[in-house]
DNA sequence: ATAGACCTTCCCCCAAGGGGAAGGTAAAGG
DNA sequence: CCTTTACCTTCCCCTTGGGGGAAGGTCTAT
């Protein structure tokens, strides 16, 4: 089938189709002729698999990485279980940083009035010391 | 001074120093003979606050409404207050997001054994619907 | 024959700078 | 006086993960 479909059938577009197929990651076959790329099921299949594997955070070398896993038959669920930690603890990580963020935030919002007077202990905080 | 210092003593890169100038966030005379930029110290002030509010998570184009308040007399702190939630709530859209990814990571996770064996419930919830 | 809907490659764009080349300048040391 | 060193300048390419659009080839329907 054509990336039109291709695509459509992995929820994705067809220039993201496009990007993965020039970076070696989903490489359909390029009809000699016209030129189009030509997808089968199984190419089908392996952008849907990306396409989850995104969704989840996973980068797009992580995503090779998954689906050399995926395509490997005897590969030990060890590495991708690995994989899978590691991606939690990043998550992990910028949750903490996020949520001290917020804090951070939050406390210097409640001490600003926010009425049309001039003083504001936002602004303070990000100029003082 | 010369961006060095400035740079040093705003906690920041040169690079980065540079690159604000450039976008005329942080605008430095230029000396007419030497083309060296030179910094005075409103201009340390304002890379010092640029540099906390970006810690803060604001980006650039907020920094430069930021700094735009900062150095209006008659601001209303209404408006930066304005901001700050706004920066809250996409905090909290972030972490709501992160927080769910993190849930259907761990339960994948905890239903993977991660032995030898290929058989890995991650790479089946992947590829499956 | 021609319009529409596909497809292709190619190039520029985003944020927020980082890395490094090529070249100018100022001050200290020999 | 000359050179090394440490600054500084502009310029260009790189990052992530594609999006937007131009120019041009192809296929189907009318």
């Amino acid at each position: 089938m054509q990336i039109g479909e291709a695509a459509r059938r992995a929820g994705l577009t067809v220039k993201t189709a496009r990007y993965y197929a020039n970076i070696g990651m989903v490489t359909p076959p390029q009809n000699a002729a016209t030129g189009y790329r030509d997808y089968g099921e199984d190419d089908v299949a392996k952008l849907q698999f990306v396409g989850k594997a995104r969704r989840f955070d996973f980068s797009v070398e992580e995503c090779r990485e998954l689906l050399g896993l995926y395509e490997d038959r005897n590969r030990p669920s060890r590495e991708v279980k690995a994989l899978t930690m590691k991606k939690i603890s990043d998550i992990d990580t910028r949750l903490a940083e996020l949520q001290s963020l917020k804090d951070e935030l939050s406390s210097l919002a409640a001490s600003c009035d926010g009425d049309h007077r001039p003083d504001c202990p936002i602004l303070n905080a990000l100029s003082g010391e």
